[in-house]
Order: C-alpha cells, then structure tokens, then sequence
DNA sequence: CTGTTATATATACATATGTATAATAACTCC
DNA sequence: GGAGTTATTATACATATGTATATATAACAG
C-alpha cells in the first residue's frame, strides 16, 4: 500500500498491472455530450453511437459503464455540479452589485446562451428516462432549492423583510427558473431580453407575494430598491 | 355531392371506393398511447412498435402518418385539447364553488392521478424531440396561458383587484403547474396532498404579487375570502 | 526475458428497425 | 358479373443495435 518513486511518475493513479486505458470515463461522458442536443436526448443514445463518438470499440464500453443508463445518471451528476458551481459564482457576486434576482437570472440565461450541453440536459431531460435518470434530476434539482433557500431566508434576515414558508418559494423558483429556460432554448438570441424580463417579474412576483404573506409589507420598497 | 341512403348508412362517412379502413388514424393514436408512460417517451417509439401494437402491418402505418413524429404532434395535440377541455369544466364548476385557485389545482391533480397519459405527454416531454413535436406542445401551453390570462383579467375587474401584467402571470402559473405536475407524477399518491398545498401556496404568491404590484394591497383580503 | 493482469479489439449472432416492391383483399360503380 | 380504386399485407433488404466469445495488446512484477 506505500507509494514508491515510480508511482508517482503516474501522477495520482496507483500503479496498475495491466493494460492502461486509452480512454476513461470523463472521456466516454464527454462524447456522449457532444451527441446530444436540442434535438436529440439522452435517452436515445445507443451504446454503439457512444462508442464511435469516443472511438472505441463498442464492447470497451462496458469496461466503464453497465450501460448507457449509467452513463447518463454520470453526465447528469455532472451537469448540476457545474451549473450550481457557475450559479454559485453568480450570486455571491451579484450581491454587491444589482438585484440578486435580476443578476442571478442574467448569469442563468447567459450560461443558456453559451451553448452549454450540460444546461440543456438539466433542463429538459429531467422527466424521461429511467428511474435512476429521473432520481438523478431530482437531486440535483433539490440542491439548487436547498441553496437558493439558505439565500433567500438570509437575505429575509439582513433586510429585516418577512418571508413565508422559504422552501415552498426556492422550489417554485427554481422550477419556474428551469421551465422557462428550456422553452428559451428553442428561441432565438433576440427573444431573450424579453423571457428575462418575464422571469425577473415572475420571480419578484413570488417574492413580494411571500413578503405579504409573513406580513412585512411595510417593507417592500426596501427589497426592490436596486 | 348528394348523400344518398347508403351513404346514410355509413354514419357521416362519404362513400368510399376501394377497400374500407380497417383502422383509423385515431386507433394508431390510441395504440401509441397505450405504449407511453412515466418510463417511455414519446421520441423512442418506432413505427414497427406502434403498428405491432395496433395490431397492423409496419407498412399499413404510411397510410396514415408520413412518420412517428407526426403521430407524435397529433398526439401531443389531442392531449391539448383532452386537458383544456378537463380543465375548463373544473374551471367553471369551481367559480360557483371554492376558491378558484384551490379547485382548478385539485382538478388538475386528479386528472394526473386518473393514469390519464394525456397528461404525462404534455408535461414531461414537451422539451425534446422534433421541432414541429416541440412547437406543438408550446403551442398547446400557450392555449392554457391565454385561458388563464382571460381568467385572471375578468376575476380582477369582477372583484375590483388590481392585476400587473396579467400575461406573465398566467405564463408563471402554467408552467409552474406543468413543472410541479411532472415531478408529482413520479412521486406516490400519499405525497399529492403537500404537492397541492405547495402549488397552492406558489400560486397565492404570485397572485398577491401581482396585486400588490397593481398597487391594489388593500382589496387583498377580498380574493382570499375563500 | 517470462508470466500475469487489466484493457481493448475483432468477429459474430440474434434481433430490431425503416422502407421499397409486389401482391392480395375489400369495396364502389357500371 | 367485371373494372377500377384503395387499404392492407407479405416478402425482402440494408442497416443498426446489444452483447457473447475469443483474441490481441500494453503495462507491470519477477
């Protein structure tokens, strides 16, 4: 179990017996990636197309994944880390400058527009597939709630406004967020300054409706004072 | 252009020369129905599947679609118009009744209670496949939108409350519902119940933001008298 | 070098798919 | 009855898929 001279020539990989792989399975998860698409989805990739993305042998598949099932559980784990890493990012530095919602919103569609696949997959694949598929979505889905309403009760603290039942708002933002993002996928570039705009309402609609509810509403002017 | 007795007797069909149809393009919608659900999709049918199951040739199938993608807007199209139908009458039953929020909800979840894979179509896969297969179901969306919109305008001036940008409204309200439908379809009957009361809750934000936006915070007592 | 082992490929097979072509069956009209 | 017309089927073919089996290749240990 120690790690002599000669293993750390392999950088971080523990010395191997064998054949060493030509290709691994981020490889394998990034071909898969560039195959799908607005129009194609994950659940009608076959073994084979992957494999010939990746250029390997279709049996080399099974070395990786059980079967394109798995690999597609993978891509979408993939997917929300990076989307929660780039949103993260987002929202820390938005809150010095504008309105959390709006430059939240504008970091979310601007991923959209950079033709990022992962958001593509986030988005609209979440309903079909498998169940581990679907579970994969869900989580993921969860995490971006989780995150948003540790936000939102915070910053329900710091600007001393009310806010009624957190979870229920960061859910339904979320899903809002997500829903009107993939049916913006569709449109093109000149629509969506108007889609933002109808998010930004949206979203500042929930907002002031939850502050209403927890019956702050001596304090809205303050939330919404860019 | 006559109908003659014979005529008659074919009920509303117009007398036909050559072979009659031993199946309608009705029965191949019917049949690919049946092949959908929470764990098939739409995109993955194949003709050979969709006749086998109609119980006809693969070939007997050009007779009636160009492809499975046109059966696949034909069906998405008939779920539209199955839904707005259910919804309607949940709608105008309701008004009477309790709040229109509450009940148009209700109405909706059992609907998706009721295994009606109408419902599954038209809420989980309306972000993958063709375009004309897309366009379709944003297409029947936008039926439910305008509906809505129509609703939400003629409640605010029968109750005298205020409504800002009524359209967005019913935008975020339809998708809302669409997106929280999806997931509640993947998820058992005992969790429905909190599902309802969430989308109730999400719903209620968004229309006392609206009002407070209106700048009518006084008469919101009024709407939520149940 | 030899052996061991993990990895990748080649070949093969049963099965599924979309569709072209030709044949058959059921119907209307004369 | 037969002629014309249309719906349906039978057969066939090229192609794609998942995977089983066997084999080749590269890295390592001794």
């Amino acid at each position: 179990m120690s790690l002599t001279a000669k293993d750390a020539r392999t950088d971080a990989t523990r010395p191997h017996a064998g054949r060493r792989a030509v290709i691994s399975r981020e490889d394998l998860i990034a071909a898969a990636l560039t195959l799908v698409g607005p129009h194609r989805s994950v659940s009608t990739l076959s073994l084979r197309e992957v494999a010939r993305a990746a250029g390997i042998a279709p049996n080399s598949f099974y070395r990786h994944f059980r079967d394109v099932d798995e690999l597609a559980v993978a891509l979408i784990n993939q997917a929300g880390e990076a989307l929660r890493q780039i949103i993260g990012e987002a929202r820390t530095r938005a809150v010095a400058e504008r309105s959390v919602v709006q430059s939240s919103i504008e970091a979310f569609m601007e991923q959209l527009r950079g033709d990022q696949k992962h958001l593509h997959l986030l988005l609209r694949e979440g309903t079909v597939g498998s169940d581990a598929f679907k579970d994969a979505v869900e989580t993921q889905l969860c995490y971006f709630e989780e995150e948003l309403c540790n936000d939102l009760v915070r910053l329900a603290k710091e600007r001393d406004t009310g806010i009624y039942r957190p979870e229920v708002v960061a859910r339904a933002i979320t899903r809002l967020v997500f829903a009107m993002g993939a049916t913006a996928m569709d449109q093109p570039e000149e629509k969506h300054p108007e889609i933002i705009d109808q998010l930004v309402t949206m979203v500042r609609m929930i907002i002031l409706g939850t502050q209403t509810m927890a019956g702050s509403a001596g304090q809205i002017e303050k939330t919404f004072s860019r």
